[in-house]
DNA sequence: TTAATCAATACCAAACTGGTATTGATTGCT
DNA sequence: AGCAATCAATACCAGTTTGGTATTGATTAA
């Protein structure tokens, strides 16, 4: 299925919310509630995003979070990552390379350029562009003319 | 990690293993040798590629596997979904879409543009292309050029 | 008929995932 | 100082997935 985890999604759902409030400091019940997630599951996510950077955390009485970047600063591939840790498609891409049919399998490097070229693609879609319609179908076309043209070299 | 299974890796050692056999038959055994996998894993892998139509079996005696398509005839896109089943990064952008949150998440629509995106990418990049190096290189060069190209639209 | 070969299942352990709960540390307020 | 609000760190558990293997059955060439 090739999918990321639902903690990750919630993750995007989290910090589009947290885009939305600004700098005005939200407490886990009031991310709970704005998203309809649990405040269990919320603080899960919370760790992971504030983890990466994504967030800022304020302990304490009047405490809660704020998002750390602007919106176009992030990119869902910061959010992925906070969540799944470096991507890697199979374990030849992953750093501690150690396959047993090294030898009879040239494709190593292969694996490693296809990596490359979806960490770009994620790396290039902001929470911006997600969050609103407009820039995001403009985005999106951007990218599908650009593959056209592609998909004829390869030919 | 967004990653695929070792199962869709082995497919893909396979099907090299299989283009460079060409018309020549390989039984279970002769993969199994040539590409280092256990038998019962090779069985396990020729059963995906064979449904999804990638390798034609013939059984009996003297039977064997060939592939059925020529290999810039098969897409990464196609390996993957023999292995893993319609790609579809969350839950949102696959089919039986009943999410719970839907109303206060207005990103399901931005998931499946994601989606798209990644299997036109995979879809992109042929059986060949991943053998032969100096395709790759000049097909990789190629799409993070444009990449580069897409990012800077992208701020 | 027989041996070679693929097909279909079934099984199991290990890892991962989603979800929840518990306890502890920090901070603002009075 | 003490309390209440709030985040942090773990730990737990059931369900699913994954990787790997084995067993039995069906097909076919010679």
């Amino acid at each position: 299925m090739l999918r990321i985890g639902k903690l990750t999604d919630y993750g995007l759902v989290v910090l589009n919310q947290l885009a939305l409030a600004g700098a005005m400091k939200q407490s886990t019940d009031d991310i709970a509630q704005a998203t309809g997630l649990s405040i269990a599951t919320v603080r899960k996510v919370m760790k992971a995003i504030v983890d990466a950077g994504l967030v800022i955390a304020q302990r304490g009485a009047k405490g809660g979070y704020r998002i750390a970047l602007a919106p176009n600063q992030i990119s869902v591939l910061d959010v992925v990552q906070a969540f799944e840790g470096p991507i890697s498609l199979t374990e030849c891409s992953a750093d501690d390379n150690h396959c047993e049919i090294t030898e009879s399998c040239s494709l190593a490097s292969n694996w490693t350029g296809i990596n490359d070229l979806l960490l770009r693609v994620l790396g290039g879609i902001t929470l911006d562009d997600i969050r609103n319609p407009d820039v995001q179908d403009k985005l999106h076309h951007d990218i599908i003319d650009q593959f056209q043209r592609i998909q004829l070299v390869n030919l």
